[in-house]
Order: structure tokens, then C-alpha cells, then sequence
DNA sequence: GTATGGATGTTCT
DNA sequence: GAACATCCATACT
């Protein structure tokens, strides 16, 4: 059992593209009642500031108002109305941009997050999905809003382990901005979303 | 292995 | 009323 414990908000780049190619390799800690899960975060993107993709590119809204926050909250929305799906917001306080956690790979609980995926166990079902990686974890609207850099039912950690080399490519299910290379991975790891092809890129 | 289409509900126009 | 940062089952090669 690790020792985790929340990491400093001042360890964050305060850039959202440096943000989400940092959050690679970083834990996610998630703590209910049934117990304890992390992750290791092996896939992200970027929606910085200015970006016609971003959900705060029209300005802040009740639900976007936790992408405004200082860097390291959560936003939690729900995507097509069946999946949720977690952000970590980035930039300083008032300017509004965030990081979406795309996939992980289970280091802890790991059987927490089979009962919660209806018993799928196979790696690319888990965690493999911004909306799996939320059901795995029992991620909600409860949790918008929440400081990831603080004890609590989530947090933030440091890698468990040295990062692997990391990728990029164009960002998945967009219809806005499609070209922008801001989706990081780290390569070769079995818990990635997307395509083969787009994996291999770059 | 890849491709396609339906379910779904919240948000904003 | 349209759009949508997804998932899953099904159908195919």
C-alpha cells in the first residue's frame, strides 16, 4: 500500500498543453466507503484557452464555472447523456481551461473497479475511455468542483513510477478543432483509448 | 480487426 | 430544438 498523499498545486504547470503532457504517469486517488481505487493517468487533452473545442471558449457558464478555477479542480459534466467524464482545470484563477483524463491504469482497487463496470475486467474495458475511466472510479457531478490538490474523496498524486515516453496526437470525438496534436499518451501502455494508428503517431 | 448507428440527458441558443 | 470532449452492440471483412 502506498502512502498517497495530495500533490502540491504548486508542482502543476500553469499551462494547459505543459498541464496535461505533466499529468502523465501522475495517480489518481478516489476514496468511497467500499474503499480505495487509483489510477495511473496514461492519457489526456488539452483544451486550453482560446480553443473552439473548450467548453469555456464561449465564456464562463454554471456548468463550465469549475474550468475557471485555479489549476488542479475537478470538472465533472456529463458527456452525451450517458457518460461522465473528468477534467482538471488549469491556468491560474478566472481563465478558464482544463485537462480531460481520457484513460488510466489501474493500480489499486482494481477489483472496485470491475463491480463498478457491471464485471468487465479486460484492461481496454476498465479504464480505457474518459467515460469508463469515470464509472471505474465512481467519478459524478458530486465531485465537480472538487480541489484535487487537497485530502479528500479525490486527489491528485505523484507517478507511482517512472513515466515511459510520452506521445501525442489529434484529440478523439471532436468536431471543432480537429487538427490541434493536444491528446498525450504514454506509449507502448495496454490502458489506452483510441485506435491503434492514432497511438503510434508522432 | 474496423465501421456504423442508437441510446441518452444536460446545456445553451 | 440542436449539439454533444461517449459507450455499446451489432454487422461486417
Amino acid at each position: 500500500m502506498t502512502d498517497w498523499r495530495p500533490i502540491a498545486r504548486a508542482a502543476l504547470p500553469a499551462d494547459t498543453v505543459t498541464l496535461a503532457r505533466a499529468l502523465i504517469g501522475m495517480a489518481v486517488v478516489r476514496d468511497t466507503p467500499e474503499g480505495r481505487a487509483v489510477v495511473r493517468i496514461v492519457e489526456t487533452e488539452a483544451y486550453p484557452l482560446n480553443d473552439p473545442a473548450s467548453h469555456a471558449f464561449r465564456g464562463l457558464t454554471p456548468r463550465t464555472r469549475p474550468m475557471f478555477l485555479d489549476r488542479g479542480h475537478a470538472y465533472v459534466y456529463l458527456g452525451y447523456g450517458t457518460s461522465w467524464l473528468l477534467n482538471v482545470s488549469s491556468e491560474v484563477e478566472g481563465v478558464g481551461a482544463g485537462v480531460l483524463i481520457r484513460a488510466g491504469e489501474p493500480v489499486e482497487g482494481a477489483h472496485l473497479m470491475v463491480d463498478r463496470r457491471g464485471g468487465r475486467s479486460r484492461p481496454a474495458e476498465l479504464t480505457a475511455g474518459p467515460g469508463r475511466l469515470c464509472q471505474a472510479l465512481a467519478v459524478d457531478r458530486s465531485l465537480d468542483g472538487a480541489d484535487l490538490c487537497a485530502p479528500g474523496p479525490l486527489f491528485l498524486a505523484t507517478p507511482p513510477r517512472p513515466v515511459g515516453e510520452i506521445g501525442a496526437s489529434v484529440r478523439i470525438g471532436l468536431t471543432k478543432a480537429v487538427e490541434q496534436p493536444w491528446r498525450f499518451f504514454e506509449r507502448d501502455n495496454p490502458y489506452l483509448s483510441g485506435s491503434r494508428r492514432l497511438n503510434q503517431r508522432l
